[in-house]
DNA sequence: ATGGCTACGATCCGTAGA
């Protein structure tokens, strides 16, 4: 089984880049953050041709997630209470799947940084309880953390700054000591290795970037995981979204 | 190198992303 995860900015402009991207990588379950899109605008049409069902939740201009499956889904939820878009579930195959879109934060200190905090806080409370009643769990999306510093193009330059400080960071580890397994970093990876890079100052030429989208695996999945990989083909196409594609194959 | 981009919904600029 293959699950994915890709923050596609914006499902209307990037959608031909997604079905492309699907029918070449032929993963079974694809997490998507950033769709940007109402319900009711939401392609259905389009990604069932392609042989996906699709669980969605969305509002316009931010935020929006989806799973899309190419097996059956069930139990769909949207998790906790929350006024924002951000987060989606479905049983597919035995396999609980959460889809996550972490708030950026903005700045250190700001506003959008404590509510940041706080939803990484009912985040880790939601997914105990989703634990405690699926052993075969994976949470896939946009975290906008950095985990370490081996996850960041330059650490100095962004030492203290959001996506990297060190709340947040703790943020992240509280969901790991739940009993989950960062899928990345069970194989030796290439050096550099990153998610997203800034559309500004050639960020993706240079590889100036950021790893901030993760595959967290129950350890039933994490024993069964053979292969995590960062897709950066899509990064080169034409009018690419920010991030890449980061895939986990399931034995 | 934090800007200089991209998407959106609103106009010929503001908000947000990361």
């Amino acid at each position: 089984m293959k699950l994915a995860t890709w923050n596609v900015n914006s499902l209307k402009v990037r959608l031909p880049q997604l079905l492309g991207w699907m029918a070449q990588a032929r993963p079974d379950v694809v997490c998507l953050q950033e769709t940007k899109l109402e319900d009711a605008k939401f392609p259905a049409r389009e990604i069932e041709a392609a042989g996906y069902q699709a669980a969605f939740a969305g509002q316009k201009t931010y935020n929006g997630v989806a799973i899309l499956s190419r097996h059956g889904v069930s139990e769909v939820s949207t998790g906790f209470p929350q006024e924002q878009a951000r987060l989606i579930a479905a049983t597919v195959s035995g396999t609980r799947v959460v889809c996550v879109y972490c708030p950026n934060g903005q700045a250190v200190g700001s506003e959008k940084y404590e509510y940041k905090l706080r939803w990484f806080a009912e985040l880790r409370e939601w997914l105990q309880g989703e634990l405690a009643r699926h052993s075969r769990l994976a949470v896939l999306g946009d975290f906008n953390v950095a985990p370490e510093d081996r996850d960041v193009h330059d650490p100095k330059a962004w030492e203290g700054q959001v996506h990297v400080s060190p709340p947040e960071r703790a943020a992240f580890q509280g969901l790991l000591k739940l009993g989950l397994e960062d899928a990345f970093r069970l194989f030796a990876q290439p050096e550099n290795s990153y998610s997203w890079w800034d559309y500004r100052t050639m960020a993706f030429r240079r590889n100036a970037g950021l790893r901030i989208d993760e595959i967290l695996l129950s350890a039933e999945l994490a024993k069964r995981c053979t292969a995590c990989t960062i897709d950066r083909e899509p990064r080169r196409l034409e009018r690419p979204s920010d991030h890449a594609p980061v895939i986990a194959e399931l034995a």
